[in-house]
DNA sequence: CTTTTTTTGTACCATTTCGCAAATAATTCC
DNA sequence: GGAATTATTTGCGAAATGGTACAAAAAAAG
């Protein structure tokens, strides 16, 4: 659950703004969230640098000084839409990791999610943001950098849970080193999300996934 | 051995250019391929969208009108410099590949040279173009899609190689799977060369090396 | 109805960007 | 030395880019 825009009844006091029923005002003429999703969209195809303000004010609706308005200047927006990725992102595969499953199965649903994600796109694969474009912007940009490599840590420490939740139910060995483990399921993602950039085809992908799982479960689960 | 603009004696008849004693008209101003060296830094660093063809001339020294003249325009340039970016790294992982070593040694040596280019670059770690950014523009633009998926199939196969070589040599049990492995090698390889990118320590990264080594020969070798 | 508040729409500005044309310079061939 | 050839230099220009100023519009509040 990232943000929704009407709740019925939102009693709570703090930054939740949603449920203001009379705003004071011209009305907005966009809904926020959506236009944040277009401009997703243009910054995951195309990149910071690629995407200009026109590009943006068109996907969205908004002309530039709205644009402007109600996200900040470009580079505000990028990181409103990377933070807003990496939501949705973290909130679809929070469901499937918490789901106690055999460890393949886990695994196996957690890469079918990813390849869902990383394979949609009506003009071509979108691939994921943070190893398409937030990476390459994390070199010059510390406020990006830090959010890139929260997202690693955090995506390597729920499969490391995993692993080591395998490894109490007694599906891998008590040798196997969970951390190393979800370093390698983290390599597999971020090796289907480049790959499938470049239009490798799910299939081989599905490979790609296979023989991995194989090589971090095979010596266990046999 | 990429391409050196001199050579004492050079008599092949092909496409071998340098040695040409007497050019016709004005001498160029620049060396091509220190040229071609700058225009890949700017663009590994940047990325396509991100870099000028002012920053190019800027850097390379020539202006405008020479680039033009000396590349073709700024895709046939970035082209050309990720030709020359993928002939290089072919050329230095080529030797390490082929020295013959115990499987283990072997990746170490690979995963080295990989963590050395990566994480050059005066103003941070320059990452890996072809991840960087090649991979971002195979989506929209064929001729580089095939560059890219060319390169995944260049490094597979290598590494696959490697482990075949393994198990005959008996390090590798034969229930091993060369080209599972091999995926897994260039997922690892993938995985570093994104985190290098956002500034990931190396002794990290080391650490990430040793656990997947670990994993592909830790069954055998043990 | 008027005022206040918030958003939109139009237009504009300064700069950058890519590409090219025309003139100039340096070198070889005759 | 002159013609031919190849590179460089200067500068132009049309389009795109990021950003903003300002007036008009739409709603609530008085």
């Amino acid at each position: 659950m990232v943000q929704k825009k009407k709740s019925p009844a939102a009693a709570s006091s703090a930054t939740v703004e949603a449920p203001a029923p009379k705003r004071r005002g011209r009305p907005r003429a966009y809904e926020p969230d959506v236009a944040l999703a277009k401009a997703l969209d243009l910054f995951r195809k195309d990149g910071f640098a690629g995407t200009s303000l026109d590009d943006l004010s068109a996907a969205t609706g908004m002309n530039r000084p709205s644009l402007y308005g109600a996200f900040g200047d470009k580079r505000e927006l990028y990181i409103k839409t990377y933070q807003r990725y990496r939501a949705d992102a973290r909130a679809a595969m929070q469901d499937i990791f918490k789901v106690e499953l055999p460890i393949r199965k886990r695994l196996q649903r957690i890469y079918d999610v990813a390849l869902d994600i990383y394979l949609s796109g009506e003009e071509g694969p979108r691939g994921c943001f943070t190893v398409m474009t937030a990476a390459s912007e994390a070199v010059a940009d510390p406020d990006i950098r830090a959010m890139v490599l929260e997202g690693f840590g955090e995506l390597d420490k729920a499969f490391a849970i995993c692993f080591r939740r395998a490894k109490e139910t007694g599906e891998l060995p008590a040798s196997a080193d969970p951390d190393a483990l979800a370093q390698m399921a983290s390599a597999t993602i971020h090796t289907i999300a480049i790959r499938a950039r470049a239009r490798t085809p799910r299939k081989q992908l599905e490979q790609i996934v296979r023989g991995a799982i194989d090589l971090m479960c095979g010596a266990a689960k046999r």
